[in-house]
DNA sequence: GGTCAACCTTTTGTATACAAGAACTCTTTC
DNA sequence: GAAAGAGTTCTTGTATACAAAAGGTTGACC
């Protein structure tokens, strides 16, 4: 794995600032990012955009019509449940794997992990909380022993974190989020692959679910 | 769906005719592909070129290290083993999502694709099999009624591609990958889930350990 | 003779200039 | 008055020119 610090490309970071603002949704659905006006925000020209738009079309946040232009991608909320549902299962695959792979080692920062995760939500300190549930999480991909499907994880997960973040609204979640963390180390511990796996669709899937109910209750608000 | 023709560009199928050579092994693992020396080649200019090696880094195939060029990345016998993984784990959810949803006429269509595929081996027409074994996996996918899942399947599946290729050497392999995709329609036409993604799993990981012996066998030979 | 440093070459990254296609408008015709 | 078409303008796609950094080479010094 590199972690070698390489001098990044200006390309690279008007790529992130974009996806950044996509995901905070200052550029709304369907919005045409024009090359001219993003190079004078910028202070580059159109080149280092036009690669920044690459790396973005391919992360599926933007749409790139041939000789029209590209356009702001946001996912709707059928598209985003089908991803939920993609991340709960690709979880559930790694939890299984982990059950008979993971080490004592792996096992134990889990559980510190979660426990400064608990600290953090009873501070309400969200994000310190989103730090340490991503490491959780994280911990599980790579204890998956597939370093591919931990990196299929990785990507995923940091595409639905901003959806994730709706949920810090509703009431309770978050400890029950923890509850479920724990149900997950059992498993764990246990050996058990099948309970992990369904231990972790289920938390993962739940997330859906919440959402789903957040749009709905957004929905019938703003009518 | 967008199946509308729109004009590409020609870095689009500049991406494409460097993905064939990476895929077809024209260039070997860790060389370094030159922007002037290709861009002669196909009669571009060097930005083309540069908007198609960011496509290939997305998929993976090429390593962009910055101001030192780009690599060419041919994934190495542990990592194809870990995508098969995936793709079997991948393609299991869509079997059990499947199984409840999928419809009488995707059905019909299914048996029919597997009926020409079952041709093709014996006909020895290795074009038509690898058309029809493809249609069958993507009514699979299609039939989960997940388009992101669909979406993350057809992407895994086309870059597994040109790896599947070499269990054609493997004798009595084809003839039994058929009678595995038969158990497949079996359970899915029983509408059972666990069945149905217990088979598909097995079908597609037999293919990973399939080729890690070929795998084997080479190196040995070579030896 | 070996090693370190400065220079030179090669290559990547960015800016600008140019070409071609799409949209918009204004005019003309039915 | 509306619709269709030609011309103009604006935007994208590509080429070229320029800048900066990495690597190799040569020369000098220890």
């Amino acid at each position: 794995m590199y972690t070698k610090k390489m001098e990044r490309k200006r390309s690279d970071l008007i790529a992130d600032a974009l996806e950044s603002l996509i995901l905070d949704g200052t550029f709304a659905d369907g919005e045409r990012l024009d090359e001219q006006q993003l190079a004078q925000r910028f202070d580059v020209s159109r080149t280092p955009l036009r690669e920044a738009f690459q790396r973005l079309t391919l992360s599926g946040l933007v749409e790139q019509i041939p000789r029209r232009g590209v356009f702001v991608r946001q996912p709707g909320p059928v598209e985003l449940l089908q991803m939920f549902e993609v991340m709960a299962e690709l979880e559930a695959v790694c939890a299984r794997l982990a059950a008979t792979r993971i080490s004592d080692a792996a096992l134990e920062e889990m559980h510190a992990t979660n426990d400064r995760c608990k600290a953090a939500v009873e501070a309400r300190e969200t994000d310190v909380y989103y730090r340490e549930n991503r490491r959780f999480h994280a911990i599980l991909y790579h204890e998956s022993g597939n370093a591919f499907l931990e990196q299929e994880c990785l990507r995923l997960h940091k595409r639905l974190h901003p959806f994730r973040r709706m949920q810090l609204r509703l009431r309770g979640r978050l400890r029950q989020s923890m509850s479920e963390h724990e149900a997950i180390l059992a498993a764990l511990e246990d050996g058990d692959g099948t309970a992990a796996a369904e231990a972790v669709r289920n938390h993962v899937a739940v997330q859906g679910e919440k959402f789903h109910h957040l749009i709905a209750s957004l929905k019938s608000a703003a009518e």
